[in-house]
DNA sequence: CACATAATGGGAATCGTTATCAGTAAGTCC
DNA sequence: GGACTTACTGATAACGATTCCCATTATGTG
């Protein structure tokens, strides 16, 4: 049932082939400011917002302007690629979404704001019976638990 | 296991004097515009922003500022008293937090933005079970189902 | 290789939210 | 019941995240 995120990280790698291909496929052009933040975003471990990776990036010499994180974010997002997560604190956050639908969730600290990932599949089956039985058309779903993380305590 | 809101409603109904109760408490002091927000979020189905509350109030004549709108929200979250939902527009919207225990989720349309709310026991169920095995203090939790509504299929 | 046009970066504009401040009023202590 | 302390309030300025706009650059097609 539990599982811990190092069970994830293969399938993590497939991401960036995968949006690449899913881009080029929508007739999309690629420019260097959009495959950096692809790179960036498929290198990430959990969620970040669109300022972390724009930092992040500039961090290592790029001058990929803030307005391209957003656009990109906002492409992929409409396009199934990447997934908000919000903690709570008015900021945005994305992760990449993985072609497989294998997914995490996220434990979110209410003293520091630290956000970790969790996945556990009883939590799955229990959401998917839900989806059966509502009059909606589910097509995601995201969970977060808040508390204290072990640091703050 | 599955519920309707309807269940609910007979408890929904003591969170006002719970909550003004609880304020009363701390030491604050009762005013208009603050009663006023306390009887509307009372009165709520399910979560609304700050603006809409707003809106509602000066709707009925009230000339209540956005500011003490966003203050009492903000007071009534610190206190644990209403729960903030994310639907992933980038609005915080608020709903009480009933002193039982009992609250609900949401299934968010993506398609025109309606927020409904679901009760599931065995998915409450499979949180709990979640929350005992991590290493975090969990306090609670939030689960939005996303897809398209009946409304719009 | 030229061309149509998507992609890009900078900065202005927008929007939700928070901070500031002076005026008002709740509750307390005679 | 009245004076007083200080929390509460409304208007507005300030702020931060995000989006819009536009001139420039660069992709990939023909």
């Amino acid at each position: 049932m539990a599982e811990t995120d190092h069970a994830h990280h293969h399938a993590t790698d497939a991401w960036l082939p995968h949006a690449t291909l899913a881009l080029r496929s929508a007739g999309t052009r690629s420019g260097g400011a959009r495959s950096a933040i692809l790179a960036e975003l498929a290198a990430q471990t959990c969620c970040a917002s669109a300022q972390e990776i724009h930092t992040r990036l500039r961090d290592t010499g790029s001058t990929i302007g803030i307005a391209s994180v957003y656009r990109t974010l906002e492409l992929l997002h409409g396009m199934g690629l990447v997934t908000r997560v919000d903690t709570g604190d008015g900021v945005a956050r994305f992760e990449p979404t993985h072609p497989g639908g294998e997914h995490h969730h996220h434990l979110v600290c209410t003293r520091c704001g630290a956000v970790e990932a969790f996945h556990d599949d009883a939590l799955e089956e229990a959401i998917h019976r839900v989806a059966e039985r509502v009059d909606f058309e589910v097509t995601g779903h995201d969970i977060a638990l808040r508390g204290i993380c072990s640091a703050c305590r």
